[in-house]
RNA sequence: GGGCCUGUAGCUCAGUUGGUUAGAGCGCACGCCUGAUAAGCGUGAGGUGGUUGGUUCAACUCCAACCAGGCCCA
């Protein structure tokens, strides 16, 4: 028991619990007191530059998974980089302004609504995203993500805003700017658009009617579909589906033309018994074709084809007014038809209408349906009962209604070609992003800018009072931008037109009195721009951007509108390569929502494992797919962390006190297990590196994790124990030892830095090195392993392992009989069957039973459990250890007693205890 | 309904240009050690490869359809 004190046991203050989410905390502290971001740009100031461009997320409630999934990549490519030896700003940033803030600050005042102006309300959202980007910002910068937090970009600051607006400008004067009529959802009551997500659907009763349309040639009649007969005034066409057959019908209605597979149901309703089909047809036979208006007999509508055509209800034909309907919209647009729109805002026709004008759209559809069945074209109607759109606010029922919007083409300048181009010159991480991206630019259509909102940008357009025609011009704009620089975007609400921008005349009449624009920009256009608002004006930047990294949802959103704005007004990409990664599901790969109660809050992991938990996880998963999320998925983190910190802690322990700055060995002194295992280093580190050049986390984390669990923990490590322990001190064997230990511990640190940056932070700590930096992200990965690749020791210790293999299995054996308890207790008597193994084993005879972990390895003639791998051919033999235990290494040697002062000990030991004193 | 994606052991991932009994780690079961100890080591049991067809001497790997799930549109 006395010869314990002169083993050399591992020794280190790192602990073995982590206690993370205290532990964090203090490394945070460390990081804020050395103020981390700006030591490290110092540190490669003269370093090339990489620029990950973050995407702003909506400064709208608390991180959740999803945002922090996607911040830690970035992160992991960020802190990558670095430690490779980058210089890497980061600059986070904040999405401040838009309808879902507008609409939470709108809910929560209420009733009070009303009493407040816009510039209150517009104070209010203000304070809403102001307060979510401080909370966030706290959030991000908990999980361990480094940036420049005290300067993050907010689109909703004067910078920000002026340069919206500059771009606006840049846009209008190469011609991508026009007006042009879109139907929007429309609340009568509150005279407001609505935003998709403040629609909500209730089920209504609405006419149904069947209507002939007579040609204009012949007495034969299209029969047409609605159910909202007061959008009749506005048609301008009806469609046929492209595909359907068709027919025409004899009926006691005259001719008319139907859907082929809807006749029986159309004869059903009409109850008319002798109906039939006399001619079958197609939709192309009709393409075109004109018939006399339904309600202004003056006027003529013309047929064509449409998908959406419904082919189970109604007659297969539809009437089509793209002033009221998203789809006859499309179908207006592709077919170049007329928008028209004579509802005004309060829901009455306009009076454009001379029959209906003044009387509100829901009540003239009696008067319409009335009207119809005087002239005895309508020939069927029914109630029929749908969902339909209501406000959110008072419940009253929507209407679609075409009004004047600013929209951006695509078209101009060759623009949607050149978008196509620019993703082709992209590189696209996955490869399947870019035929996604390609195919929504290739049909994606013009992009409406103008929202009828409070809480935004405002469109810095002015209207002629007198002629009422628009003012839209780079120099007005220009002034705007300055006066919006200056003051921030509520000068547009409070100032005069000519304090805002001076004299000015309408191009147009030449009056110089004008009306503001109280649209504001989609908030799109805002994010879009930050290549510009922060990439090309923030001066440690460069443009274009080295990477954008946001979820696959970005292609329709972030992705492409950057790509947009900056290819319009910059003739190329923001970025050079783009990478998408998967959205976070539950544990049963389902969304994520609050009504499923499957969400997690990354602040509660944190307080409960600690960031390094949530960041191991996302760095074992396959981000290309979507990935599921739970608690009991995190346990394996958990596991995987403890396993890797008690790896870290094991190799802290055995470097110990040990004064590392002459510990060098020279790769031929060195001990051939250690070459082998800094050999199979060399080797795993290729792959990682490779793989973080990749961005593929997950393989970068198997190659290290396995390397750890597979090569060290169970194989080198524990092999290596008798050296560190036992031998004197000073041996050649056991400095070669630790110096191979010192290698691999340097370099994995910095390896696994970027994913566990708070644990290989705490580690760097404890690790006594020479000179040491004050932070691990400080050091750079370049040193050399190759010089340790060795193919002979590789294929050498392959066989070996094999043999060590058949070893474990025959003490196993052992074991479970109860002869032996540890390895130590058996010997192994090897009798090889060939030269080639022959051979192998005289070179190495030396350390197999240190490779075995067994007390001894004899070659010889005796018989055993034959074996054949490769050139390998042997018998194998496990038995209790012959010899004495010696007290101190707790081997069984025939050495042990011939030591005359040390009697319990083998003769290596003896010499061990000796030297030391 | 359209565009894009995903589906290999309980979990996370490998499987090279189609070619022998589909691999690893975790977890699980059993055992050992007590000089990495709220640790370490060993052994073992787990897979009709989403389903169904097709191409081929041969398919997890190629093709088609379907099923389940995801994103973006309609």
């Amino acid at each position: 028991m006395e010869y314990k004190t002169t083993l050399n046991l591992p020794k280190t203050d790192f602990p073995m619990k982590a206690n993370l989410p205290v532990m964090e905390l203090e490394i945070q502290k460390y990081w804020d007191e050395m103020d981390i971001y700006r030591v490290l740009l110092e540190e490669r100031k003269e370093s090339d530059l990489y620029v990950l461009h973050d995407g702003p997320p909506y400064a709208n409630g608390h991180i959740h998974i999803g945002t922090a999934f996607n911040k830690i990549l970035k992160d992991f490519i960020i802190k990558y980089k670095n430690i490779r030896g980058y210089r890497t700003p980061y600059i986070p940033g904040w999405d401040c302004h838009g309808m879902p803030i507008e609409h939470n600050v709108t809910k929560d005042l209420g009733p009070k609504i009303k009493e407040i102006t816009k510039l209150e309300l517009r104070k209010k959202c203000r304070e809403y995203a102001g307060k979510f980007v401080d909370i966030q910002k706290g959030e991000f910068k908990r999980l361990g993500v480094f940036g420049d937090w005290e300067n993050p970009y907010i689109t909703m600051s004067n910078v920000y805003e002026a340069d919206i607006i500059d771009n606006f400008g840049k846009l209008v004067e190469k011609g991508y700017i026009y007006r042009g009529l879109r139907p929007i959802h429309w609340c009568m009551r509150c005279q407001t658009a609505l935003a998709g997500n403040e629609i909500e659907y209730e089920d209504k009763e609405s006419p149904s009617i069947f209507v002939k349309y007579k040609w204009t040639d012949e007495d034969k009649f299209f029969l047409i579909w609605t159910t909202t007969p007061w959008t009749l005034p506005a048609n301008v066409a009806i469609a046929m589906h492209p595909e359907e057959a068709y027919a025409e019908v004899e009926s006691s209605y005259g001719r008319l033309v139907m859907m082929k597979r809807l006749f029986e149901s159309v004869k059903g309703k009409l109850n008319d018994k002798d109906m039939r089909i006399v001619k079958e047809t197609k939709a192309k036979d009709y393409m075109n074709k004109e018939y006399v208006h339904p309600i202004d007999k003056k006027k003529k509508g013309r047929v064509i084809t449409a998908d959406f055509v419904t082919t189970d209800t109604g007659t297969g034909i539809v009437h089509i007014a793209p002033g009221h309907g998203y789809d006859d919209y499309q179908a207006g647009i592709k077919f170049n038809l007329d928008i028209i729109s004579p509802v005004e805002k309060d829901g009455k026709f306009g009076s454009s209408v001379e029959k209906y004008a003044g009387m509100n759209v829901f009540a003239s559809n009696s008067a319409i349906i009335d009207d119809l069945r005087n002239e005895g074209s309508l020939i069927f109607s029914e109630k029929f009962i749908h969902s339909y759109p209501v406000c959110w606010r008072c419940k009253s029922e929507l209407i679609f209604r075409a009004t004047e919007q600013w929209f951006l083409n695509v078209e101009n300048a060759d623009l949607r070609e050149r978008l196509l181009t620019e993703i082709d010159n992209t590189k696209w991480i996955p490869g399947w992003s870019k035929d996604r991206i390609y195919n929504m630019v290739k049909t994606r259509p013009d992009w409406c800018l103008s929202r009828q909102r409070s809480w935004g940008v405002p469109l810095p357009i002015l209207y002629c009072k007198k002629c009422g025609k628009p003012h839209i011009q780079k120099s007005t704009i220009d002034k705007v931008r300055d006066m919006v620089l200056e003051h921030g975007s509520d000068i547009w609400f409070e100032m005069e037109v000519k304090d805002l921008v001076g004299e000015i005349k309408c191009e147009h009449c030449g009056f110089g009195e004008f009306e503001k624009e109280t649209n504001i920009f989609d908030v799109w256009f805002d994010s879009a721009l930050s290549h510009s608002a922060v990439v090309k004006k923030r001066m440690e930047l460069h443009w274009p951007s080295d990477l954008y990294l946001e979820a696959v949802d970005q292609h329709r959103g972030w992705f492409q509108v950057s790509l947009i704005v900056s290819t319009a007004t910059d003739d190329r990409a923001p970025y050079k390569e783009v990478l998408t990664h998967g959205l976070i599901l539950d544990k049963n790969m389902k969304k994520m929502s609050k009504s499923l109660g499957n969400v997690f809050s990354p602040e509660m992991i944190c307080k409960k494992y600690g960031a390094e938990i949530i960041r191991l996880w996302f760095a074992s998963i396959d981000y290309t797919s979507d990935a599921p999320f739970g608690e009991e998925l995190l346990r394996t983190s958990l596991d995987t962390y403890f396993k890797i910190r008690n790896t870290i802690r094991f190799m802290l322990g055995n470097l110990g006190e040990n004064d590392l700055a002459d510990v060098s060995i020279e790769k031929n002194k060195m001990h051939k297990l250690d070459r082998y295992i800094l050999n199979r280093y060399a080797k795993t580190r290729k792959r990682i590196l490779e793989y973080y050049d990749e961005y593929e986390f997950h393989k970068v984390f198997r190659e290290y994790y396995n390397f750890i669990v597979n090569d060290l923990s169970s194989f080198y490590l524990d092999v290596l124990k008798d050296r560190l322990y036992t031998y004197s001190k000073n041996s050649l064997d056991r400095r070669s030892g630790l110096f191979t230990v010192y290698l691999l511990l340097d370099d994995m640190l910095k390896q696994i830095a970027p994913i566990l940056p708070f644990t290989a932070e705490q580690a760097y700590m404890h690790f006594k090195k020479p000179n040491k930096k004050k932070s691990i992200h400080m050091e750079v990965i370049n040193g050399d392993f190759d010089l340790y690749l060795d193919e002979k020791i590789e294929n050498d210790f392959e066989l070996l392992l094999s043999i060590r293999g058949n070893s474990l299995m025959a003490l196993e054996k052992m074991r479970n009989s109860g002869e032996i308890g540890k390895s130590v207790e058996a010997d192994i008597i090897l009798n090889p069957l060939n030269d080639e193994t022959k051979e192998l084993l005289e070179e190495y005879k030396e350390i197999l039973n240190q490779i075995f972990i067994v007390s001894n390895v004899r070659i010889n003639k005796e018989t055993g459990e034959e074996f054949q791998d490769r050139k390998l051919s042997y018998a194998l033999k496990a038995e209790k250890a012959k010899g004495e235990k010696c007290a101190r290494c707790w081997l069984y040697l025939d050495t042990v007693g011939k030591d005359a002062e040390h009697p319990q000990l083998c003769e290596k030991c003896a010499e061990a205890v000796k030297s030391e004193v």
